[in-house]
DNA sequence: CCGCTTGTGAAGATGTGGTGACCGGCGGGT
DNA sequence: ACCCGCCGGTCACCACATCTTCACAAGCGG
């Protein structure tokens, strides 16, 4: 199973909708070798295969696409706003380009372009997006009696497992990420269903629940995620005492002072076109 | 469908660093009406300024900074890896845009280009990042004995939760941010709400009433909402005067100084130094 | 004192979240 | 190929938190 956004340092996840034979050998020759999962189509796919792709990045010629390009766009910008969208096509108007933009496309660069630049692009717009998802990823988390292994896709309270399944890992994987904070129903689903959620989608609320139950059930003493009406669930381990009627949200507070981002790093595999690695190496010394 | 929030009408903020005066006074009028704060550099300034003024983006045309700038652009982009940056300059090689964009830079525009086009680039850029962190930048907001936290959709006083629900959150938010100011009903109910409100619609007294309610209850020694008759309320800490007869004229003094009210928080919403404040805000008028 | 605006309390209307049941797909075992 | 259990996802129902509305009281201004 492809380890969907939110679990970094995997590959990245590249479609091309293009027919530019061209272009897309001289493309597919430098994917291939910077080890990106990458995969052409020939025209238009619905937006639900997409979504089924799980991928990082979508690069699009809009001349492919006809007529319904601009639709199409703004539904499947709209369906996965955490996909890097960059439009690669012939002539364009500015109107055309700012169009696109406003659409929800991430970038947009004209043909005849070097396979190069795209993929620097790419690289960016999926650096923007990476960002934002980077979650506190290294090492175990732990709250209370709970401990979260993201190495091994699991949680557990005294050294046994809680025994959750992909879903529901990845779902207290967020919260417990940005314990403290107050996630809405939108931005979860988002992030761990990876694209946009449906106007009365449920899925979330059920899900806690099963959490609830399963925590409840391995950790008694404490609770986990906090509801908060109206607007989503926050992560915090709480003892579940009648007794101490102490102030938790300081406590929360304190605990959990300003962390920095994490220290992102990036690296750029090697093996560019010639000149430009001469370039590169110029730069980074 | 995108839900939108009526809080978040906060506007982005820009600098751009160039020289070219004809594209700057175009670009200066579109930002203008934007409603984008934005301030023009002629040259590059330390990095720490450039944090410290807490922007949304940056705009920088490289020619301006000389042989110095790959670095420059390399030192921004790794100390502020929220920030969007543009490139935006003359003449360039395949190369050096690679170049540019694998040091950070989020995309690059060649010059001559078309103004709105650029403005699109940088929404573009900015788009995804404010998403998500546009509630947790911001830090908690305080003002007499509250503090309101916008990542918990909370306020606190003494560390205690007051409470509020949502949409008294959001209007004791956009008080707060507005401070000192006083807000009319339509407006209150235009950017809480989110659409415009009913002739004889009361729901802002209402909500005013149950947060004065639940303000009173967590914080009795202070007054925060402030009705202006015929107009509508304005947020502001006044210590409540009750007590004592002998410091009746201090009490009054300070709660009602000559010209307006002198809020002792900060001004500009997040903190900005207050010279780069004001510069900013010069510049806006 | 009158007309208008704002404060207040409460009754309904609405919205939101918790919960159990159910269903289809998938994969593993036989 | 078939069965079966697990898992993700949807639905309907219910309790209840929240929002809206309304009628009336209290203030304000002229």
């Amino acid at each position: 199973m492809t380890t969907e956004r939110g679990t970094s340092a995997q590959p990245l996840r590249l479609a091309v909708i293009d027919t530019d034979s061209g272009f897309l050998q001289v493309l597919d020759k430098r994917l291939e070798r910077l080890g990106w999962e990458h995969r052409t189509l020939a025209s238009a796919v619905p937006v639900e295969t997409i979504v089924a792709m799980r991928l990082s990045a979508l690069v699009v010629d809009l001349a492919i696409l006809g007529p319904s390009g601009w639709d199409y766009l703004h539904r499947v910008c709209s369906e996965l706003p955490g996909l890097g969208v960059v439009v690669c096509t012939g002539q364009s108007t500015v109107a055309q380009r700012v169009r696109g933009l406003r659409l929800g496309a991430d970038d947009w660069l004209s043909k005849p372009c070097h396979p190069e630049e795209l993929i620097a692009r790419v690289e960016a717009v999926v650096r923007r997006r990476r960002r934002t998802d980077a979650r506190s990823e290294r090492g175990p988390v732990a709250a209370g009696d709970l401990e979260i292994r993201s190495d091994r896709f699991q949680a557990f309270v005294a050294g046994r497992s809680v025994d959750l399944t992909r879903r529901e890992f990845e779902l207290i994987e967020l919260l417990a990420g940005s314990e403290g904070r107050v996630l809405e129903r939108e931005e979860i689903y988002q992030r761990v269903w990876g694209y946009a959620m449906a106007r009365g989608d449920r899925s979330v609320d059920v899900f806690v629940r099963k959490l609830r139950q399963k925590l409840e059930r391995a950790s008694p003493d404490w609770r986990y995620i906090h509801t908060h009406f109206g607007v989503g669930y926050r992560f915090a381990a709480e003892p579940v005492d009648g007794s101490e009627p102490a102030e938790r949200e300081a406590a929360a507070a304190v605990a959990e002072p300003a962390d920095g981002p994490a220290p992102a790093t990036l690296r750029f595999d090697d093996g560019v076109d010639v000149d430009l690695a001469a370039e590169l190496r110029a730069l980074t010394s």
